[in-house]
DNA sequence: GTCTATAGAAGGATAGAC
DNA sequence: GTCTATCCTTCTATAGAC
């Protein structure tokens, strides 16, 4: 029988390739790079991936995956919507106050490789709409008056503290809990 | 006898590369594209600019004197500390909704580059860190209590602001007049 | 033998710099 | 124009597991 396949080598590759591409841009980061990171040989990740917009579109998509696990975890134990909104800029802004972060990586794609329309570009342009949904329908469960104005507002200051300093992090949940929660008392 | 240096290659050759760069991006654009759309010769570019580093470091000099050439004229007729900076933000947001608008210079910079301490790293992080201090100046001005509270909010929505479409302007600017002007009346 | 893996050379294009 | 370097990608050669 022939040698079986080795278990797990494209979490390994994929994994190494996250690192890189996130930290240091994926335009900086060579092929070679990825490769002497992840230790392995070049057919293997070529096997697994196609090309390097491949790569980096499998990138984008395990960051989608990390970036839900951890808003669905979040929002677990928010039941009404302005709590919810909360939670959700809540985790923002522990994700922006992490020692390395550098940016949301759908954003920093877009910036990169700008008018691009290729595999990443999708994920990337996917993600930030249903991120924006989201908050659109909790914005809407509130029911309020002029629901687009305050999901507009909100859609605003998660770009801005995603783009921001951690410094401003608890700058945006205190807005935000004034902005869902208007006669909540004392902030 | 010697030929004479074009008078204003510097700045055709600037010009040129500016437009490309802030289209594509700096590590899109390759010198030989910029030569091309200059029309100049290899050597008459790397007379002016000694390096990749450099020019990109003079475009983004070059974007800085035009953006304060906007504000300034933005801010020209404004007094008082709030109408300057609604003014302000109103600027931003005609910037944001012109056809071409591909995001901010320096933070897209910032974001292809990321970790870098070179000139045009230098150039990106001085104008970030004045704008804010300018907001800061004429929040302190309105002499209200809390102002860095006010200052980090209104950081956070030029951020967003500058990160997000263009059908968001208006409520920016919208957003930033009731701050400013809480009485104000009527929206 | 057969399959998978690594390692390295080489293609072809393009990069920045002189 | 040219030089060197590096990019992504492909191909070849070899070693190891079944």
């Amino acid at each position: 029988m022939a040698r079986t396949a080795a278990p797990g080598s494209r979490e390994t590759i994929l994994t190494a390739a996250s690192g890189l591409f996130y930290v240091h841009g994926i335009r900086a980061v060579g092929m070679a790079q990825v490769i002497e990171a992840a230790g392995c040989g070049k057919n293997l990740l070529y096997k697994h991936f196609a090309s390097k917009a491949e790569l980096a579109a499998a990138y984008l998509a395990l960051a989608r995956q990390e970036r839900e696990r951890s808003t669905t975890e979040a929002l677990r134990w928010s039941a009404d919507p302005a709590g919810r909104l909360i939670a959700l800029v809540e985790e923002i802004a522990t994700t922006v106050r992490q020692p390395g972060y550098r940016g949301c990586a759908f954003r920093n794609y877009l910036t990169e490789f700008p008018g691009e329309d290729d595999a990443p570009a999708r994920v990337a342009h996917d993600y930030l709409r249903d991120t924006r949904r989201q908050i659109a329908d909790l914005v809407a469960a509130l029911d309020r008056a002029e629901p687009d104005v305050l999901t507009d507002r909100l859609c605003l200051l998660v770009d801005g503290l995603y783009a921001g300093r951690p410094e401003r992090a608890q700058v945006a949940v205190d807005w935000v809990t004034e902005l869902v929660r208007p006669a909540a008392g004392p902030r």
